[in-house]
DNA sequence: AATGAATGAGTGTTCATTCAT
DNA sequence: GATGAATGAACACTCATTCAT
């Protein structure tokens, strides 16, 4: 148990702020190549000012990752047992599809973090994702049972459907650079190949 | 066209050592996360004597940068017209899965340089991309065509099976992580998976 | 002259809060190594609501350093030409010595301050303890005149007393460590050293 | 034990200059209260410069410390069984003076560190300077027991022999002002009274 | 009287790069 | 070719002091 530091309004405000300005700059940067001049910039704010509100770089980065995290589990664990499975990959296929059309800069802190050995993720976090996955990966593999989906490994399901998904937000520059010329929503023409892919791959015999 | 410059056998032979010593430190820390003493000690070279052999920090990291992105090219080039097209796919797939396996950290930097806006990258280099990505849609869209291979955007059928293989060797850490306890090669595992997954979901109707 | 501002009755009491913690860190730290964070932490009280009562960090350390050089005159002053000559130098390295035992961290900042150069001791009261000084080295040459006591230099006898008494706060942490295992009390045995060896030593031939 | 690291002609020199400048600097404002700036200004070298050859400023600190501790041990090292007992205690003295007139800014360096609490004083170096002081003090009880001089506590003989000479070094800037006007010499005078005061006092019954 | 917020001037330390030999 | 030495420009973070309420 942490004790929660109660923060007036002004502080909440100024924090949501500089952390919004630390996504950016981030995200675009790495840690290591991102000053705190430029997020103070970016914020609007002066420096000292700044670490008025965070006691140091670790901790504005700490604390986005600890968000980012947070917004990671949500789609997977919308994954339910009830329902039609195939329904129930193609939502979340789409749930992560729009997390990176809305969040692609925590996308790429995220990626960027993993990359880099996810040295600054914290530990009890690790846990809780193995945890979700592990109640995920059963409820997948109930469904292999059952013969409603293909036998495939489901980590590897899983592994396959992040990699895709979160290929959009990270990637976006390749992608764009690709299909320069096109005037079609990358985001939503790859949910539509997607859902095409993982729905065939995933017919049961 | 770019005068190459000639170098004796030995400053190929230090280049060498220091771009082997400068990989290892650059995907792991990142451009601005790695600093020159850092590449000098793996290399056991001392730092002056280093930037004899390269201008400075940005050559190295352009230069190694370089040569990933002509090995990223090769096994995009060998999908060919001739053959059976999904056993071109799968033969496309294993080669990525294999790179993922044998230059995990020459992904990993690609990775990090995209994500981070690609802005070290020759633009040579990106249209020398743009148009060989050309040609394989060109050769893909006419298996559709044949009805050789299902109906999909070919784009965005690269574009999976860019972010499934790579990821083996992007997200290592947190395949590892989820999948601690077994004892399988995720990348075979994955590649069986991969391998399912595509040629059930481009089987033709 | 300086007019002597008025002061209500809490101001007083929160001034001397604020010397009181002052006292406390700045004896430990020293000047530059004291943040007024931290005398304001040990006074209870915000940073700016103690710049309400001083206008800046200079001010309250020199405010503390007027009230030590007041305390550190008292005993002095009381050497008197009446009485037995060994006696009243007795009574003063008494004095003194309790003076080490209740108010060592005075002993230590008017230390420091001395070993540094003294720059922020007031002209004036160096004015005054140099005419105090002469008034007490008269007496005592008097003394000697007189035979009352061996012939030595009477400014380094005073010097000799305050250096071994106040040597007893300001050198406490390496008296406790070579003292480290007995349990008498170092200032106690100290003063009755301190007694046998000035009293043998100025015994009059 | 601990590496010995091997040194240039030039890193040596350099080392010893920047050290003369540390103890200056030090010994007049404390550890919080120099800057790199002034010791690289006082060397006559540029603040990157003089890093390159110390880590950081605690080093240097340190550094100082540990040579001033050493010089501090050998006077009270010499104090042998041997010889006129009185003779002994007047040479360290006399040993101990001519430290302050030599090293006084050691001295107040040295002072200074004990005042605040000894917190980087090698435990090692408090360890030898405890057993050099146990093995003095029996060597001067025997003198007691023998009826070689007064019955004295003789750890305080010795904090008293500190205090006194140290005092001309530490407090030099009191004395200085309280002696105002005469031209002797006051080391050389201090000396002969505190010869006569410890001769006077020590002499047996 | 009191305090949350803000800031300019530092302050120790790092680092890519250059110099000199 | 090789390396010890040197440095300017940054950079994270601190702190006395001031502002606004």
């Amino acid at each position: 148990m942490v004790a929660k530091p109660k923060r007036t309004r002004i502080q909440r405000e100024k924090r949501e702020i500089i952390l919004n300005a630390a996504l950016q700059v981030f995200s675009e940067n790495g840690f290591r190549g991102t000053t705190l001049d430029q997020i103070a910039e970016v914020a609007g704010l002066s420096k000292p000012n700044m670490l008025y509100y965070f006691p140091n770089k670790e901790e504005i980065y700490a604390s986005l990752l600890h968000d980012i995290l947070e917004i990671w589990f949500v789609p997977l664990e919308e994954i339910s047992e009830d329902g039609d499975p195939l329904d129930q990959l193609r939502a979340y296929i789409h749930a992560k599809m729009e997390m990176s059309r809305k969040y692609p800069m925590q996308s790429r802190l995220f990626a960027n973090e993993i990359l880099h050995g996810a040295g600054r993720i914290d530990q009890d976090i690790a846990e809780e994702l193995n945890q979700i996955v592990e109640v995920k990966v059963k409820i997948i593999q109930r469904w292999i049972d059952n013969h409603k989906i293909a036998k495939v490994d489901p980590y590897h399901l899983l592994f396959a459907i992040w990699a895709t998904t979160q290929h959009y937000a990270d990637f976006a520059v390749q992608i764009d650079t690709v299909l320069q010329g096109r005037d079609d929503d990358p985001i939503a023409t790859g949910a539509d190949f997607l859902e095409t892919l993982f729905t065939r791959g995933l017919l049961p015999d």
